[in-house]
DNA sequence: CTAATAGTGTCTATTAGACAGTATGTT
DNA sequence: AACATACTGTCTAATAGACACTATTAG
C-alpha cells in the first residue's frame, strides 16, 4: 500500500494492526549503609544496599521484588522510573540509568509484560525516613566462583540468597546468558536485574565518577574506600586508592574526629578536569 | 482488593487495567568493508560499515532506518532481533547484543512505540548476496571532537552525514544525555542508536573478544590490526598491537601470499584461557 | 601507653609507547 | 633493485602493586 503523503498514510494507520503489550520498568536503587560498631575505636562497616518492596498481593505475594511500576502511555520511558523513585524515596534528582530490557514471553503469569530495569545510586542519608511501609534495604554480599555468583541480601530481619550461572552462548565468542538457578524469595526475574546491576556498578567504579552519587558531600578518604572495597568485594591498598582517586576529590578545611585515632580530613567531589 | 489463592488473582486479572503499546526492535549490524586499492602491493583500506534499509513507506518515505521490526506477541524478546536478522542476512548465528531502549513518546508518528535496540557483529562474507534488496551497506567514518560527534556514511552512491551532541544532565555526575543536532537522511532516532553501537564497540574491543565475530576464520594480523584501527579510529603500533592479541590468536600452517610483498601468517580465533 | 585508623615515601614489577631494525614476497 | 608490508628486539615511560614507615587521637 502506498501512500500520497505523511499526512494520509497516518489517517489511514491503524495502531492495532499490531501486538500491543504491557511495559514496565523496574528500579535497582542502590545505596551505602554502615553497621555501627561496639568498639568506639573502630571505623563503621560498610555495606553495599539494595530496596526491596514485600509484594502483598499476586503474583509472588509475601516474595521481595525491585519498586516498579507500569509505563504510563503519556509519558517517556525514562520519566517512568523517575516517577517510582519519587514515589519510593520523595526525591527528584536522583543518578539514574538504564540497565537492560526483559522481556520473554513467559516472565509475568499476568500477561505479556517487557520490562525494562534501570539503576539508580543513591546516598541513602538523604532519604532517612522517607522510605515508603513496605520497602526494606538490605545489604548485599556477593561471591564469584568461576561461572557462579551468589548473592546473598540481609536486612536484618531475614536473609535472601540467590544463584546466578553465567551460561556461554553457542556460537557468540564472550557473550553469557544469564540464568537463576537458586532462588526462593525475589519475584520475577529480578535475580537478573540485580545481579547486572552489580556487575555494571563493579565495572563503571572504575571508569567514571558514579561512586559519588552514593557518597554524602563531605567524606574521608577512608570511607570512600570502603565504599570501593564492598562494591568491588576486594581490599584495596591505601596507596594504590589515593592515587587513583586524587584528582577526582578536592580536600576541605574540615576534619571528622572523635575516634579514638587520628582525625581523618574531610574531601569533596571534584569533577576531574583531565580525562 | 486481595485475593485467596494466585490462580483466583489471575482469573480476575484484566490486561486492559494498563496501557499497552506496541515494541519495535531495531538492529544495527556492524561488518567489516574494504575497498579494492589500485596499486597491486599496497593492502585494501579497511572500513566499518553498517547496514541501512531505505524505507518506501511513510513516516519518514525516503529515508534510510536501521532494519527492525515489530515485536510479535507469542516470541521472546531477543527472537525479534533474531527473526529480523534471519531474514536480510539468512543467517542465525550472529553475535547479538542489546545496546539500549528508547521510549519518548513522540519518537514515531504513527503511535506510541518503544524500541529496543540490538547491535549485532558479521563477517561480511559469510552473506555475499544475500542482502534483500532495499538494504546497503554504508561505509561508517566518525570524527570526535569535545561533545560532538560527527558521523558520515558512504555507500559509494549516497553520503550521509549526522551530528550527535552528548549534554552533561543536570544533577548526576558523568550522564550524558545523546542528542541528534544534525541529520537529514536517516529515520526515527537511529543516529543515537548507530552512535551507541560504535561508542560499544569501541569500548568492547579492548576488553573482550567481539571483533572476531567480524573476522573470517582464517586472518592475517595486519588484517587484524587494521580493524581496531577503523573501529577505534586510530593508528596503532604493531608491536603493542601484537602484544595484546598475542594470547587471543593462534598461527595457522597457511600463509597469504601474490601480494607483492613478504607473505604474512594466516591466524585464527583462540580463546584465551587466562583472564 | 595503646589500639586503631590516617596518611606518605619509595622500591619493584608490570604494562604501554616508541623507534629502529630485519625479513621477504612481486613486479 | 625497489616497494610495500610482515615481523621482532629493545629501550623508555607510565602505571600498578607492595611494604614500611610516620602521624594523631580517645580512652
Amino acid at each position: 500500500m502506498m501512500y500520497k503523503s505523511e499526512e494520509e498514510f497516518l489517517r489511514a494507520y491503524n495502531p492495532n494492526d499490531y501486538d500491543r503489550l504491557s511495559l514496565t520498568t523496574d528500579i535497582l536503587i542502590l545505596s551505602i549503609s554502615d553497621e555501627v560498631q561496639t568498639n568506639y575505636r573502630k571505623s563503621n562497616k560498610k555495606y553495599m544496599s539494595v530496596l526491596l518492596v514485600k509484594r502483598n498481593d499476586y503474583p509472588y505475594k509475601d516474595k521481595w521484588c525491585l519498586p516498579g511500576g507500569f509505563l504510563d502511555i503519556n509519558e517517556d520511558l525514562e520519566e517512568c522510573p523517575r516517577r517510582i523513585l519519587a514515589r519510593e524515596t520523595n526525591l527528584h534528582d536522583i543518578y539514574l540509568e538504564q540497565l537492560y530490557s526483559f522481556g520473554d514471553v513467559k516472565r509475568d503469569p499476568r500477561m505479556r509484560v517487557v520490562s525494562v530495569s534501570y539503576m539508580a545510586l543513591v546516598d541513602k542519608n538523604r532519604l532517612k525516613d522517607n522510605l515508603s511501609s513496605n520497602a526494606s534495604w538490605f545489604n548485599v554480599n556477593y561471591f564469584e566462583e568461576d561461572d557462579n555468583v551468589t548473592v546473598v541480601l540481609d536486612n536484618g530481619e531475614e536473609t535472601i540468597k540467590f544463584k546466578i550461572k553465567k551460561t556461554l552462548k553457542e556460537s557468540t565468542s564472550d557473550k553469557y546468558k544469564f540464568e537463576i538457578i537458586e532462588n526462593d524469595k525475589i519475584a520475577f526475574d529480578h535475580p537478573l536485574v540485580i545481579w547486572s546491576g552489580i556487575e555494571r556498578l563493579k565495572n563503571k567504579i572504575n571508569y567514571t565518577d558514579v561512586v559519588f552519587n552514593m557518597m554524602p558531600d563531605l567524606f574521608a578518604l577512608g570511607d570512600l574506600q570502603q565504599v570501593y572495597e564492598v562494591i568491588l568485594n576486594k581490599k584495596l591498598l591505601d596507596p594504590a586508592f589515593r592515587r587513583i582517586i586524587a584528582d577526582k576529590v578536592e580536600k576541605t578545611e574540615f576534619v571528622q574526629t572523635g575516634a579514638g585515632h587520628r582525625p581523618s580530613a574531610l574531601f569533596r567531589y571534584k569533577k576531574s578536569t583531565k580525562k
